[in-house]
DNA sequence: TCTGGGGTCCTAGGACCC
DNA sequence: TCTGGGGTCCTAGGACCC
């Protein structure tokens, strides 16, 4: 197997750096201490992604603004517009298709091509992710990482390697030498939590966890354990997904809010919004869902959760809420609540759904009114219909999201 | 006005059943 | 009237990813 990780590089700064150019600004915000930040005043007051000399001062992804300011007081900080992060997004996907019909969709910003019957088409892959590399910066204007491997795994770390603009290669024989050195926080699905348990084993390389015993990982790390020492030896047998090749597992919205609720109709009211757009994905899916479920994080920033299954599936946006507020009232703490979360699971496809149970007749009657405001809202905007008790309440009909997102998300196994 | 949002997978522990 | 013990389902929480 032949695959390509392909990787923009600061996505959503490059991309914003890019339409800026392209609309008269002079100033390249890939060249200057700038990031993509969300908005201070509703409490979404994070880096979202940062340029390379904003790196250089330390600034992290994630981080809150005023802690970047304070690392980089001249740091400029623009609004994030998903949309057209969506649109370049799109635009990269399509241009990978030309290069082999098996392309993944990672992530917004991230894709892997499987190269290997495209080998005898187009010739020597690393030739070729040189020229694709190229190809995108004249077509588009933004930079990628290419990284070229044998499996996913070692394609995804070498596209990790110097940026911006680069094409690495990492073929087992090179893992050694290019990847062993590495700090084992470097690898795929080695996290904080991780670090910690390793560190405590001695390991502090990708070297170090490649050479350690199989079972001592195990049974500190569990599967966990198996999966990482298999990576860090190189080890991927994944193959690239293509299409609706997973299936969809849950559809989650959730908020910050720009204050903190204290009392529940005020938490019932944001929950109806959250569930309304939940429910509205759920339905463009053609999934009905079994698992309700509501998460809480409190001004302490505590998170905790509360989950229930139903006797029959749904996609009837009352009934989802009906029980939301349920779980909302069952597990609420009391303490001001700070973010919400509403998330459906163990989902069906929409002709398993249930036709003979109690209250059919409401059910299906609920189902049509639902549909037909989905296409309304998809014609007119979300704005079009708004249920009563959102009117001139200060809170918005439909929460969250963040743009359409027609496209999988990642999953955590490549 | 310090700390986002959307995902997936795994594990532990309790309930319940035979 | 000292105790079992698998198997499955369900829920909560944690870890990881971008």
């Amino acid at each position: 197997m032949i695959v390509f990780h392909i990787d923009v590089n600061s996505a959503y700064l490059s991309w914003e750096a890019v339409y800026r150019l392209q609309h008269g600004e002079k100033l390249d915000l890939r060249t200057v201490p700038s990031v993509i930040g969300g908005n201070e005043k509703n409490r979404h007051g994070i880096v979202l992604a940062k340029s390379i000399p904003a790196k250089k001062y330390g600034v992290r992804t994630g981080e809150p603004l005023v802690k970047a300011r304070k690392k980089c007081p001249n740091l400029m900080s623009i609004p994030p517009r998903y949309e057209l992060y969506m649109k370049a997004s799109n635009a990269l996907f399509q241009l990978l298709q030309e290069y082999s019909p098996f392309v993944q969709r990672f992530s917004v910003d991230e894709c892997f091509l499987d190269y290997t019957r495209s080998n005898h088409l187009y010739g020597d892959p690393v030739q070729v992710a040189h020229s694709l590399r190229e190809r995108i910066y004249q077509e588009f204007g933004f930079t990628v990482n290419i990284g070229v491997s044998s499996n996913k795994l070692l394609a995804k770390m070498a596209s990790d390697f110097q940026k911006p603009n680069q094409v690495h290669t990492l073929f087992l024989a090179e893992v050694a030498q290019k990847m062993w050195p590495l700090p084992v926080s470097d690898l795929f699905m080695v996290g904080p939590a991780t670090v910690r348990k390793l560190l405590k084993i001695g390991i502090t390389t990708i070297g170090d966890l490649a050479h350690t015993d199989l079972g001592l990982l195990k049974a500190q790390l569990k599967s966990h354990g198996e999966l990482i020492w298999r990576y860090a030896n190189g080890l991927d047998d994944s193959p690239v997904h293509v299409g609706d090749y997973l299936p969809h597992r849950g559809v989650g919205n959730g908020s910050t809010i720009a204050f903190d609720v204290t009392d529940k109709r005020t938490a019932h009211k944001i929950l109806l919004s959250l569930t309304e757009k939940v429910a509205m994905r759920l339905r463009a899916s053609g999934y009905t869902a079994q698992v309700v479920a509501v998460a809480i994080k409190n001004s302490s920033f505590l998170r905790y959760s509360h989950q229930t299954k139903l006797s029959a599936p749904t996609d009837v946006t009352n009934e989802i809420y009906q029980t939301v507020c349920r779980l909302f009232d069952e597990c609420w703490q009391k303490e001001p609540v700070r973010h919400l979360r509403v998330r459906v699971s163990d989902l069906k496809p929409c002709a398993e759904s249930q036709l003979l149970i109690m209250g059919a007749k409401q059910h299906s009657k609920l189902q049509s009114i639902d549909r037909t405001v989905d296409k309304l809202r998809k014609k007119y905007g979300a704005n079009v219909l708004i249920r009563g008790i959102f009117l001139h309440s200060g809170h918005k009909a439909v929460l969250g999201g963040v743009g359409e997102d027609d496209y999988k998300m990642m999953s955590s196994i490549l």
